[in-house]
DNA sequence: CCAAAACTGATTGCCTTCGATCATTTCCTG
DNA sequence: CAGGAAATGATCGAAGGCAATCAGTTTTGG
């Protein structure tokens, strides 16, 4: 029989919680916990999935990759290659001994994917990124640091006076920043609290290394952060036509060009 | 045909990362991806069960509830209904307004369990301990903040200087500590840089709540933490029959009692 | 207040996965 | 170096999962 809608939202909301606490349950599973047929739960699973809140595999469903972290989930499908051409290119300018810093975001999580896969060794790790930690952390190469802070669920990063702070304590070899905009002048973000600790990492740092694809090239976001320098340098897979097409200038050897992965 | 023993070390390890990497995956992807028949992915998935490694499902595998903090889940499991106890009366002890901390370990974890089916709104928590963290960073209710410090992956807990340095900041209401061992003098721990980051929280807190299950009691592992005070008590599931039978003898009303769930 | 729309659970037939077994090949121990 | 032990891939029957369909009931919207 039909069900009113708010029924249907609770029944739905109430899988996926179940999905995330147990990360992954059995269709057979939900059914006996709420009382519900297959098909209802198999409904139920399809419509989650469309929503992109849960992973349906053969059997059952899984909560999905971060069911915390929703939008680092999304941005992270976004430019994926690109970004992973940019993860490998950053590793590879750092040298043993040194301290990285890694900004929040989904760019510089592909720079620690690509430490992951292939760690400098030994290498020191400060970042405000939590997937980033997490990820690195088993890495016995790596010594991680997590900045303290206020815990953003949303973007899965530690942000705030605390955060800022925290990085003070630090010396920094390479920060590695992302950004939603680059333009000739420098590169920009749309959040205040973000662009704080930015700047105070890159006060920090000897040298700054601005990870971002193509895409975002010629975008200028509400707030500018910080200019090219001799010690702030752009990281792209961008060609220079398309660095010249979106009128993206730089001073002389300020770009470093991401090159092709070669699997 | 038999293949030496290191080959199936290196594919079993292979296994393992591959779903630590993909979170999941259907048999017949790793037979793809590992060019290996079904039968020997099953055998392997069914050994790296037995290793607790990973999750078997219908058609696939999943990476371990965290692989990335092995020794977490699998201290999660022992005496998990005790724990879920004294989570549930720890967190009746809190108001809303009030600030509180969660130490590392399992127990404390217990407490942001029960703090997310039921939160006390508004509430601010001050941790080290990233799963606690990231479990209770998504609830609207309350203000999450993660110490600084060195990311440890085996306990999957902040330490060191900065830590310590970091909680000093607080003004703590109440701070929900765990041990290894509980006696008649206070409670003990293994390791010297928990004990000096829960000495660091104590010292900030108004008032100490130790959250030990029933396991824990008589115990004396090699450091002292801190002994009951006014301003530290024991919360267990033990009974008072339990307590006096392990000698813990503690002064009025510095003993807890977590009721026994009402389902 | 009525009719159309929509949700549920049962059933059906098809497809996938599973574990067991077996012959074969290779390791490794004594 | 010889023989037992062990791992592999193929095959097969059984078990389980899936989507589609259908009838029954309740909601929703006009």
């Amino acid at each position: 029989m039909r069900v009113p809608e708010h029924v249907i939202r609770k029944r739905r909301d109430e899988v996926a919680s179940l999905l995330s606490q147990f990360r992954y349950l059995p269709v057979s599973e939900l059914c006996r916990r709420l009382n519900i047929s297959e098909a209802t739960a198999r409904r139920d699973l399809a419509a989650l999935e469309r929503e992109r809140r849960i992973t349906r595999t053969y059997g059952g469903a899984l909560s999905d990759y971060n069911a915390n972290f929703p939008s680092f989930r999304q941005r992270q499908a976004t430019n994926a290659a690109a970004k992973r051409q940019i993860g490998r290119a950053a590793r590879d300018l750092l040298k043993p001994g040194q301290t990285c810093y890694l900004d929040g975001g989904t760019t510089p999580f592909a720079v620690a994917e690509a430490l992951r896969e292939n760690p400098v060794s030994p290498l020191t790790v400060v970042t405000c990124n939590i997937p980033c930690a997490e990820l690195l952390a088993p890495v016995e190469a790596l010594q991680v640091y997590l900045l303290g802070g206020r815990f953003l669920a949303r973007q899965s990063v530690l942000l705030g006076d605390t955060a800022r702070r925290s990085v003070g304590h630090w010396h920094i070899d390479v920060a590695f920043l992302g950004a939603e905009g680059v333009t000739a002048e420098g590169f920009w973000n749309s959040q205040e609290e973000i662009i704080r600790l930015q700047r105070a990492a890159a006060r920090r740092a000897t040298r700054v290394v601005l990870c971002a694809d193509a895409t975002k090239l010629g975008q200028r976001t509400p707030f500018f952060v910080l200019p090219w320098s001799d010690a702030v340098h752009l990281l792209s897979d961008a060609s220079p036509a398309q660095l010249r097409a979106a009128a993206v200038t730089l001073p002389r050897d300020h770009f470093l060009r991401a090159p092709e992965k070669t699997p």
